[in-house]
DNA sequence: CGGCATTAGGGTAATTTGGGGA
DNA sequence: AGTGTCCAAATTACCCTAATGC
């Protein structure tokens, strides 16, 4: 598939980022990181978005100390898993 | 609609919600979701209703235009009849 | 008939959740 | 504003053996 939508566990991304999974969970509360529940109330997130994430921002590294950058201003809009809806016929 | 023809094994839904499939079953017998037993005793479970479980909220991602728009933060959880979704603790 | 992969069931450890406070 | 750590609870993952499905 192209986007590979495989799933990972909070602490996988808390591994990524080098943070905790508290933290993981709150960028997901806040809306900053898509995120999917299992019917226990688990949440799981979307290996190409952590990843778009990821790489979405290390690249551009000022080392100058310029604090004005926007923090969004990568090209993170992978959308193209979406179920695009029209599958229901 | 139609109400999902497709069967889906509990290792097939497994792998949809990166779970092990031991947890698809302990969610049939919480009646989180829906289980149609074979005459031996194994489960079985709609497609239809595994992808609304999935993600059927409303993140209708849009199939192209802009790639600068910010994600939608909008917390609209299972706001449907969903199955029993009461995983609050 | 035999065979292999998957599933069911019980039990225990690890992870995740939510809120509060630093 | 954002992150790391504390608590208690729930949910999930992995161990095993036997039965089912193909």
């Amino acid at each position: 598939m192209d986007t590979g939508d495989r799933l990972l566990t909070p602490g996988e991304v808390a591994a990524l980022f080098r943070v905790d999974p508290k933290t993981v969970t709150r960028w997901a509360a806040a809306g900053r990181i898509g995120s999917i529940r299992t019917p226990g109330g688990h949440r799981r997130f979307r290996e190409s978005e952590v990843r778009a994430l990821l790489e979405g921002e290390g690249v551009l590294d000022d080392l100058d100390g310029d604090a004005n950058r926007p923090r969004n201003a990568g090209p993170p809009q992978n959308g193209s898993h979406g179920p695009t809806n029209a599958g229901l016929h």
